[in-house]
DNA sequence: AATGAATGAGTGTTCATTCAT
DNA sequence: AATGAATGAACACTCATTCAT
């Protein structure tokens, strides 16, 4: 028998999400997936179950790229506030390295489509869970604002992908606008209204 | 005697924007539009030059509701927080009453469709202009964060849009964080650090 | 608007039909349907739902082809066997006389893709019921043998579609064996066994 | 040593007579198949020749178990409708209990599939020739009805088949139609018209 | 102006068969 | 001998768009 060529399916992936942000998750179709590959069309099916499997797949491909490098980055600091920094600034670091991960994890999140392909809660919710322990630590500390914690990490991670988007296109100058600057912001915003 | 045909593009238009919320955009199809709008397939071609046309069409009429319903709401306030935050409000207002409006603009915002339809820049780009003229006077007084305009004024939009789709989706309950708060913490990412 | 073609439904049940004798219900494929008949698959779904309901169509054409001819040719006799024997007679003709219509039904009545399809019952019925009242008055009379008239209904069914098909394929010489012959064995088997 | 390698085509066999009368001819996918059996795909090729072979090869393994069945049942009478009632009843009693090698046998022969694979006449052929002989013989000592042998065997075939299909299919009750009152129809019709 | 008819290109998916080991 | 890998051709069906009136 032939060997099994193992890195097809990364390969796929890869390719699937490459033309996601170049195309949109709506144009991906399979027979172009095939002549992008070089591979039959029929083949993808050995792969991917069908196109709504690949999609998946290519989504949590790119998920679990960020959670691997939050993982690798994250190590725990003294004090809440920290914390959270170190948090968004990995993030901001991801999305520059990773802007084809960060760009298809953003559009599969707004899209309909990813609701409609059946991906368990738990899988697609973003991981703030780590850090999340943390920023209750520091609201019963009475450092970190009382409220409700993904609010604030979920303002953190729209305005770092913003940025760094911003930053990618060129319509924020990152000298001008450093992201020390963006993480002050944020500190501002985390802080208890009393810390100030 | 007033034509019928005149109001025919934006009742297309209006039934568009609910099936991008429906289904998505990458569902839109032609024929479908014809059949919920009633007309003849080949009439669409009589009002829209082609689909992309068409779906562009969708979502500048979106933001021009945005836009409007901003020029109606928005009066200029004494201070320069005061007017940021009145504009946030506004903003969380017309995502609540115009879901559908809020989400067509973000999926397409999110979607490289966006950048393939030839939508001139001033036409897509937030329109910021007439609070950042304040924003800037702020800055000016001391009062404001001295930094990009844009950057600060962004925050506002993605996080009152995240609120308010967090609201919808039942994720973030409005009784435990009210609008107030999120306010407040975007006052606090506002304010020039020496005037907290 | 371009008018409509008004035999293309007709035309393509025909071709259809020739295809079914020829290749088999099985292998009926759009591809090859929109190629013989000439237009483009595409517009076959103009005239029919799908597949399945064009080889319904194609079937319940075939049985209203046959209908109409019994209808056109029975016609009350005296006595239950005279009934009986028209009957016969009128079958196969109709075999003789459209050897497509009657290959297509017997093939579909013995495909399971027939059972598939969702065909109410009474279209799918062979159409006994006319005579079978006559059956019945020529069982009540004594003359005719006291069972099922379904079962002698059949057996004459069976053997004339049989009888002709073989002629057509030269099994059977009618010269050597008429159907005369076959009315009378027919006639045998019908009569009461008092009456013989 | 017995290798189980001799086994396998007749496993397939089976298999294969089954999926055609629980899904028909036509959805037989070489894939299926392989996935029914536990054999890999590509290995039913060292089997046999192609899908057509295989087709072929399974009715005529359907015809062998009938004809098989007819020999191991059928002993020379005295008289010649005693034996042609025999005859009949065996038809039956293969019917009612190889209900898959019965409808796939009629199947086959309803289709022009069965034109197309090439099988010899004589393969096909409904093996009448034992008995044949034995009619030939009553129509000399004028107890059968002088007509050729093969309309009067084709008769007692298909009506044995249709009774035992709508026996299975509850059409017929056979208790109020019992086999042996389809044995007097047969019966009358085989006599020649002066030994009524 | 208005529209039903028409279609070629494309959609996702399955399949019989061959290849390479 | 045995089999997983691989594929081109086909499958049913949809679509954006144009045509003819």
């Amino acid at each position: 028998m032939r060997t099994k060529n193992e890195q097809r399916p990364q390969e796929i992936i890869d390719v699937v999400a490459h033309m996601v942000i170049e195309e949109g998750i709506s144009s991906i179709a399979m027979g172009k997936v095939a002549k992008r590959t070089g591979i039959s069309q029929s083949n993808i099916y050995l792969y991917f179950k069908n196109k709504d499997d690949l999609l998946k797949q290519v989504f949590l491909a790119q998920k679990a790229k960020m959670s691997d490098y939050m993982r690798d980055h994250f190590s725990e600091q003294p004090g809440a506030i920290a914390n959270m920094k170190l948090y968004a600034r990995i993030i901001y670091q991801f999305a520059i390295e990773n802007p084809v991960a960060m760009d298809v994890i953003t559009q599969y999140e707004n899209s309909p489509i990813f609701a409609q392909i059946d991906i368990s809660a738990e899988e697609a919710e973003m991981d703030f869970d780590r850090v999340t322990v943390l920023v209750k630590q520091g609201i019963a500390d009475g450092i970190v604002r009382d409220t409700d914690p993904y609010v604030l990490m979920a303002i953190a991670f729209d305005t770092l992908v913003r940025y760094a988007k911003s930053v990618r296109d060129k319509i924020v100058d990152p000298i001008q606008v450093p992201l020390e600057t963006i993480l002050d912001i944020l500190e501002a915003a985390w802080l208890a209204p009393k810390n100030r």
